[in-house]
DNA sequence: TAATCCTTTCTTTTT
DNA sequence: GAAAGGATTA
């Protein structure tokens, strides 16, 4: 018997790992060693019971999870896994679609499109429905398909159930978009699962295929798989499937994407499924695991499961209450200072509710000059000039691609404009390609000359580029793309801040040499599914010495551990978020977040908070987290502050903020301020005019220093007089 | 049509 | 406080 593969393992563990046939259910709390399990399950059918690597299907929840499973396995069983299905849903759905695209009637480089492109999308059909954006938000709708796709939900049958004026709406649109996506020969997120559903479903050749390629199937994070995936899980299992799932009800924070908690019972009912539960904590020390205890035994209906631990103690939870954000940001950093006698960078995380709370936290990093990454929050791939890039990039793939073309056709500057858009716009609703449209084949009335040759210009880039697109790598793709269309004048001359916008498409082009070294003979195609599929930036290099504080949002935080965790902006609106606290069940969710936020934590917790906050550019008043009180108590935490004495002087604080003069008066321009002028901002307070020209002011005010105004903020201001 | 300036809206979380 | 949208001017 392999004793690398199975002696790390306690019984239960063990026990997980060697029942290989049959349905099987771990139920495995925080910290319990799941991805052990999964892994050196992995390597024991591979090893003891000789499957084929690539008749196991391991499903994980994130592109994340994926790598690291391949790399702890390769590491097991000592050879390389790259080629295995260790893969998210979303990423499997569009292996099994690249696979079978011609039965799709698609072509092989279809497109993903992603959030952004389907709301432009649904933009589009709403202005051509003659629906004002006003009063239907793109943003809603989208949600409302998504959710409808993820509860496998199909036009037809959501027609039979529409009760209110928004869902007719939504019907109309939900159609055309379901057409439009046809049309531009692209998928959206939730089609990366609904469509080879649909494709197994009604092709038994195909279903039978992968029902005997995948002998065994494992899935992670069970309790976040939403209706549709479930659905697929159970037809491709089949009726006697190998199948073992793993998740932990507790950990279940992705309802409202669809997710349902409910389909670990109905596993375990619909197969008879033995259930192993993993309750030993190998993670956090005893009073972080109590802690977490205490915020999640609120909850009722749990499926029975108490985490214990044999490390005795531990450090106390900090929770620090302070003034500010600004001032609860300093003393994270300086917390973290302080402790970097005893630990590294990397040992540090960050994790906050909301990525727009990073932004404070990477100032004082920066100042401190201290080494931190930023997880998620998709910034730098929803930079504009990133995302022309990759629209050109999926257009020159999938010239069929309306929503790219629609993005890319002025960038460089053409000289088309609305009219002229419209007019191409109805030659490809006739049927027409943009291919043909732009090259000239069809007349364009009454576009001028110069227009019509640019245009033509664009064709043939695409055309030239097309031919590429297999034999280049990616990188030099993109070069070759950049110089022909002249994309760095063009920023520079036109568009503001152009140098500091060059440099992000050349730290694009960076990371996609980087990509290049992790997957060899990856093709431009390759590339931009795989930076679809994975937006939140990282992990596509292997950051072998990454030394540096991560900064992440608690969805982005499970599954991971660090020895020192900040919990940071514990405040009601926040945690629990004030768009969730209507039903028990959002609450609830709420809750299980938090606890999945302690239970990140090995050795030390800092929970933090303030009293004000910088929301919406104002300051606002903001309480403690109601979730503190459950585990406030006193052998778990210490509380602190920076000043001491201002807890009793809550009162005279408050005053000080709110505090607003009583004679004021509202100005029209900023002509009527001369230097000295006492005013009154609305989210500054008080302060002193030093500086006056026609569009700005240089004010000293008393809380927050010398700031510049410029001439939109005179609403805000009123003379003091 | 393009550029600029100003106003409005927005933030939950992500594959 | 950013980003997107809208209005205004060239």
């Amino acid at each position: 018997m392999d004793d690398k593969i199975l002696s790390p393992l306690n019984d239960k563990q063990r026990e997980a790992v060697v029942t290989t046939d049959g349905a099987l259910l771990v139920l495995a709390g925080a910290g319990s060693g799941k991805t052990r399990v999964i892994t050196h399950r992995f390597a024991y059918l591979l090893r003891e019971k000789k499957i084929r690597p690539y008749n196991i299907l391991s499903v994980t929840f994130t592109n994340k999870a994926a790598n690291e499973m391949k790399e702890r396995i390769s590491k097991l069983v000592g050879y390389d896994l790259s080629n295995v299905w260790i893969r998210t849903f979303h990423s499997t759905g569009l292996m099994i679609l690249r696979q079978n695209a011609e039965l799709l009637d698609y072509p092989k480089d279809f497109v993903v499109y992603d959030d952004t492109d389907s709301k432009a999308l649904i933009t589009n059909i709403l202005k051509e429905l003659n629906y004002s954006k006003d009063r239907f938000n793109p943003s809603a709708i989208l949600n409302k398909i998504s959710s409808l796709k993820d509860d496998n939900i199909g036009v037809d049958e959501f027609r039979k159930n529409v009760y209110s004026s928004f869902d007719d709406v939504v019907v109309k649109v939900y159609e055309e978009y379901e057409k439009r996506l046809k049309k531009n020969k692209a998928f959206d997120f939730s089609d990366l699962i609904i469509v080879p559903y649909k494709l197994l479903k009604e092709n038994e050749k195909v279903l039978i295929k992968y029902r005997e390629l995948w002998n065994y199937i494992m899935i992670d994070e069970f309790q976040d798989t939403n209706v549709a995936q479930y659905e697929f899980v159970k037809l491709i299992a089949g009726t006697d499937p190998n199948i073992c799932v793993v998740g932990d009800d507790d950990q279940s924070i992705y309802s409202w994407r669809g997710a349902r908690v409910r389909n670990i019972y109905d596993f375990k009912e619909k197969y008879n499924a033995k259930v192993i539960p993993l309750e030993q904590n190998y993670r956090s020390t005893s009073i972080i695991l109590e802690a977490a205890n205490m915020v999640v035994e609120k909850i009722f209906d749990r499926m029975e499961k108490k985490l214990w631990t044999d490390n005795k103690g531990g450090e106390k939870i900090k929770v620090f209450e302070a003034f500010t954000d600004k001032e609860e940001a300093k003393w994270v950093i300086d917390t973290i200072d302080n402790l970097l006698v005893k630990y590294d960078y990397k040992d540090f995380a960050i994790f906050y509710r909301t990525n727009a709370q990073s932004r404070i936290f990477e100032e004082e990093l920066l100042y401190r000059n201290i080494p931190y990454k930023v997880f998620g929050g998709q910034k730098f791939y929803s930079r504009k000039e990133i995302k022309d890039i990759l629209a050109y990039i999926k257009f020159i793939i999938n010239p069929d691609d309306w929503v790219s073309f629609e993005r890319i056709i002025d960038i460089p500057k053409r000289g088309v404009g609305e009219a002229t858009l419209t007019k191409i716009r109805r030659l490809y609703d006739e049927g027409f390609s943009l291919l043909d449209i732009l090259t000239g084949k069809y007349e364009l009335d009454r576009v001028n000359k110069n227009v019509l040759d640019s245009l033509k210009d664009l064709g043939e880039i695409v055309k030239e580029l097309t031919s590429y697109k297999e034999s280049i790598s990616p990188a030099n793709f993109v070069k070759i793309l950049l110089d022909t269309i002249d994309y760095k004048s063009y920023l520079i001359k036109t568009e503001e801040n152009g140098e500091e916008r060059w440099e992000n498409v050349e730290e694009l082009i960076n990371s996609i040499t980087v990509y290049e070294g992790t997957k060899k003979e990856a093709t431009i195609v390759d590339y931009i599914s795989d930076i679809t599929l994975q937006s939140s930036s990282d992990e596509i290099g292997n950051d072998e010495e990454r030394n540096y504080v991560s900064l992440m949002t608690i969805h982005n935080a499970k599954g991971l551990e660090f020895p020192v965790v900040f919990i940071v902006g514990t405040v009601e609106g926040l945690i629990p978020h004030s768009s969730a606290t209507e039903s028990v069940e959002e609450m609830n969710e709420e809750r299980r977040l938090f606890y999945v936020a302690i239970t990140r934590a090995k050795e030390r917790l800092y929970i933090s908070y303030s009293q004000t906050r910088m929301n919406y550019g104002e300051v606002r008043e903001c309480n403690p987290s109601s979730f503190l009180k459950d585990i406030s108590k006193d052998e778990l935490v210490e509380h602190i502050s920076s000043r001491g004495s201002y807890k009793n002087n809550k009162n005279v604080y408050k005053e000080d903020v709110k505090k607003i003069p009583k004679n004021m008066n509202s100005i029209e321009s900023y002509n009527e301020l001369t230097t000295g002028t006492k005013i009154y901002h609305s989210s500054f307070g008080e302060g002193e005019v030093k500086f006056v020209s026609e569009n700005i002011i240089k004010v000293n005010f008393s809380d927050f220093g010398i700031q510049m105004l410029a001439k939109n903020e005179i609403s805000k201001i009123k003379v003091i007089r």
